[in-house]
DNA sequence: GCAAAAATAGCACGATCGTTCGTTTTCATG
DNA sequence: CATGAAAACGAACGATCGTGCTATTTTTGC
């Protein structure tokens, strides 16, 4: 029930596997039902996710399951925390230690389009959670939006400081900017995942260089990568 | 079961409508569910469509509904097919009235783009559709793909036509410019639906704009629009 | 209006859903 | 090793799901 403090990141939850402390068995158990989970809404959605599906695959009883969530809906925000927590391990942070600007927004864009693609199968919850959730309020869209908002305001953090650093025009509108790349990984996983149209990743780095290209300061061939 | 032929614009639908032949009764409360259903899916996803529900909506019994399509696989089938239907009656074909080339592919993009934000309720099926779909092979998934493959095809005619009438640039890669502007579609839908950002439709309108000044072949300042 | 046919209702089935409760097993620790 | 707590199980609940059946009602064609 009272499960770690509501913010976004969660830093203890680490911490907490690393220390052999009274790491009652339960909670590694719960971090396996969790992982099944993941995988599971990955494919089927967080309405598709069911316990006694959950049960089966964690070959465990569906009230042993049940037991660590207390309800449908605090295992669908669970989830919903546990890849916002991977999101941010996997996507963000490695991307910030990219240099600030321009070198940090291509690092980010570079990884969040290889999940989106590329990665075997797992779909992106944040897309397909957005669609479930645009219609139904509650405590699941609620945690969806601001981990959502959270991404996006990372992203719009970068751009507003390449604007800073001179490397895109003063003029650039971060929001327009960040809705037209944001268009972009939504498109790459429409095309990718549900046509299955082959070189759509091309055309999402293409166009990630097209938008770049008009909000450029100076032309692409004086722009150093990383 | 044989329910018109295949062809994705069913040319009888309305026709049959308007000849008071045998319009066997079933016709039109068929008609009257998949109206329910249709709405019902556009807040629930397909997946959400229950038989239970639509009968209780439409005041018929289980049974009752069940009937005129034999399965629920069929019913989704349906709803989809008539999505299909009043998308191309209300986006596609009023769209063809105007001059090819760039003035039919701005037509068709502003009702697209009408038809995801400002429109009532009513949640995109294309969309919610293939998210909920691209994980699970079967006839659903097959008529969905279908049908949005034959709205990008023509999406994409226009801008070849456009290229041929020397509005936009002789080596524009029209499949990469459809694939920028469904993602423009598609942030718009996440931005307006999910996040409720006001303000989602002007950027998907200035990115709009955006899109076509680089694939412009002459100067903004010189073009028609109708 | 009558008979045939189509449309709808009623009922029951097996399955699965989330959830509750009481018991039993497993664990952490004195 | 003993003991209390935590974790997992097993069985059952009410609800709802899609889907068969068999009546009953309504519509249609003559």
């Amino acid at each position: 029930m009272s499960d770690l403090p509501l913010t976004l990141t969660e830093p203890l939850r680490h911490a907490a596997a690393l220390i052999p402390r009274p790491l009652l068995k339960g909670r590694q158990t719960r971090a396996a039902i969790l992982d099944a989970a993941l995988a599971l809404a990955s494919h089927m959605g967080l309405e598709g996710l069911s316990i006694g599906a959950l049960a089966e695959v964690t070959q465990m009883s569906k009230s042993g399951v049940f037991a660590h969530f207390g309800s449908r809906e605090e295992l669908q925000i669970s989830v919903v925390r546990e890849y916002h927590a991977k999101f941010e391990a996997e996507i963000f942070e490695p991307s910030m230690k990219a240099a600030r600007g321009l070198p940090r927004l291509r690092a980010m864009y570079d990884r969040w389009f290889k999940r989106v693609s590329v990665e075997i199968d797992a779909g992106c919850i944040y897309i397909s959670g957005a669609v479930e959730f645009d219609d139904r309020p509650g405590p699941v869209r609620d945690a969806l939006v601001g981990m959502v908002q959270t991404w996006h305001a990372a992203l719009e953090r970068a751009i507003r400081q390449a604007i800073d650093l001179r490397q895109l025009k003063a003029d650039t509108d971060p929001q327009q900017m960040l809705f037209e790349i944001h268009g972009l990984v939504l498109a790459l996983h429409h095309d990718a995942r549900f046509l299955r149209r082959p070189g759509a990743d091309a055309r999402a780095r293409a166009g990630f260089e097209n938008v770049l290209l008009r909000y450029l300061a100076i032309a692409p061939a004086a722009e150093r990568s990383a």
